[in-house]
RNA sequence: CGGGGCGUGGCUCAGCCUGGUAGAGCGCUCGAUUUGGGAUCGAGAGGUCGGAUGUUCGAAUCAUCUCGCCCCGACCA
């Protein structure tokens, strides 16, 4: 095993997949497409999976689980939506196998075929709005407020670890409604909090925006989404909120009665976000050394390392730490000491390092005679001596200053790559270099099209709340009254 | 679906062209010395060379078929 990174500056995407490997988040699977989630990689799906479920939670969602299978004839129902996902959908057509009768190992036995195929979820919609139909008679069994934790399967082509894989780990809350109204507020809700977990938690900046007609979810009216700028310059859509309008409802026919007694179609939302999530948050902070986490995610929050020369030393430094230890506990701060003596410390530090622990203590004999302890941040490799007395209210500070520095340093990130561009020739130029674009567009399928197809760029959103104002579409002249998002795209 | 690459101890790979019955580094086990930025030495364990068929006295090596994974592209709610 080579010691260093592949540099970013060199093969970013090289270096993005030994990182994965090497800080022991993720592996490939004997599965093609498939990954499989290794326990550190998983402990900070975990982290993520806490926060947002507590945001869930908080906002008066309850969890719930529906089945993996989605019978065909449910996934036809809404038409868009069914045309949307055809083309990536695995296919259950048999129930058994047999022992094959001309050899060795099982055949599927041809007798066992399903009388209705079923599809493997790559959504819930389908399932989920079937159900609701049992659950929705009243305006009082309204709102229906909703989340499940599950697996979802895609059949993409062509796949990259945690960013699009086959099967991936995602939260998927769809929610029904009285009003249009309601169920739009919630739509917008939902992409707040998924807005407010990002920069909160991962400290990755997002705009929050509107998709174009033709990056919209297959039978929604209208999908919002949050979009992350990773360090080479290309955009990642973090989170979706999907307005579906009576879509659902009418398909699966889902009706209540109102206060009036009328009979009404219920509104629905649905909003999710997956183990992508692992990926944008490499992706934001990360360096040449390995992975940088914030510490409201890092499963290792600060790790101790003592340094010996044999047992009586270790039995010393172990003396002083271990109060240190409890404290920081006490404090709500994860340490793990390292006191492990097959590594040499050198060896921990660059580890320990690589997977990405904010905060890095080596305490050794000269520190027990000085009463110091020497600190290392990880995101900004610096190192300084200090007292050991008190140090646990420093290190609970210096956590915070890291995951403030971390969304810092995004932000400012962000916005050295966000440009606005008014010239096709500007556009064509800037794309190449990577960032966010903001130009004008003249609201069409064709434009954009056009545009994707000569650059690779894609509307990843037009943002919400921007500053309207008269310009000329970047490509075809025609006028325009707000700047949207470009960028190429993972 | 096109193009490329790979499949040999746990990992990374050499050996294949020019067939002669398997090697290195890392890791692992044991011991000793080490420990403030990826330790050193010694002794060990570990492989039906992805699979099948064929050619041959003899196949990791040649031929045919096949399976799988990765990368690039097309595609991508």
């Amino acid at each position: 095993m080579s010691k260093a990174l592949p540099k970013r500056s060199e093969n970013y995407s090289e270096w993005y997949n030994e990182l994965v490997k090497r800080a022991d988040l993720a592996e490939h699977s004997a599965v093609k497409g498939c990954m499989v989630i290794k326990p550190y990689g998983f402990a900070i799906w975990e982290k993520m999976q806490r926060a947002l479920d507590d945001m869930f939670k908080a906002t008066g969602h309850q969890n719930a689980y529906f089945p993996l299978f989605v019978p065909k004839s449910f996934l036809e129902k809404e038409e868009e939506h069914a045309e949307g996902f055809a083309k990536e959908c695995a296919v259950v057509t048999h129930y058994r196998l047999k022992a094959n009768p001309d050899g060795k190992g099982l055949i599927v036995d041809p007798d066992a075929k399903l009388e209705e195929e079923l599809i493997v979820r790559p959504t819930s919609e389908a399932v989920i709005w079937n159900t609701y139909k049992g659950w929705i008679q009243s305006w009082r069994d309204l709102p229906l407020l909703i989340n499940q934790w599950a697996n979802v399967v895609r059949w993409e082509m062509r796949t990259r670890i945690f960013l699009r894989t086959a099967e991936f780990l995602w939260q998927e809350g769809h929610t029904a409604h009285a009003t249009s109204e309601e169920a739009i507020e919630e739509t917008e809700k939902m992409l707040g909090v998924y807005a407010t977990f990002a920069e909160e938690w991962m400290a990755m900046p997002v705009l929050k925006g509107v998709k174009t007609p033709s990056e919209r979810f297959a039978g929604a009216v209208d999908t919002y989404c949050i979009e992350a700028l990773m360090q080479d310059g290309k955009a990642l859509q973090s989170g979706t909120s999907h307005f579906l309008g009576q879509n659902f409802a009418k398909s699966f026919d889902v009706k209540f009665v109102n206060k009036e007694n009328q009979t009404e179609f219920p509104w629905a939302t649905s909003w999710g976000v997956s183990t992508r999530l692992m990926g944008a948050l490499i992706m934001a902070h990360s360096d040449d050394n390995g992975l940088v986490l914030p510490p409201r995610l890092a499963p290792i929050q600060v790790v101790i390392v003592p340094i010996y020369r044999n047992e009586e030393d270790l039995a010393k430094i172990s003396e002083r730490a271990n109060p240190i230890i409890e404290k920081l506990k006490s404090l709500g701060v994860s340490v793990k000491y390292d006191f492990d003596d097959k590594f040499k410390p050198g060896y921990k530090f660059a580890e320990y390092e690589l997977r990405g622990v904010p905060v890095r203590l080596a305490i050794g004999m000269r520190d027990l005679e000085n009463g110091t302890v020497e600190v290392a941040r990880r995101d900004t490799l610096s190192k300084e001596t200090l007292a050991l007395d008190g140090i646990e209210d420093k290190i609970v500070a210096l956590l915070d200053e890291i995951q403030t520095n971390i969304y810092q340093k995004a932000l400012k990130f962000r916005e050295e790559n966000t440009f606005r561009v008014d010239t096709w020739e500007e556009f064509q130029e800037q794309i190449e270099k990577g960032g966010f674009i903001l130009a004008h567009w003249n609201g069409t399928d064709d434009t954009e099209e056009k545009i994707k197809a000569e650059t690779k760029a894609t509307i990843r959103c037009i943002p919400i709340g921007a500053a309207e104002e008269s310009g000329t579409c970047v490509y075809s002249g025609e006028p325009s009254q707000k700047r949207v998002v470009f960028a190429r795209s993972y």
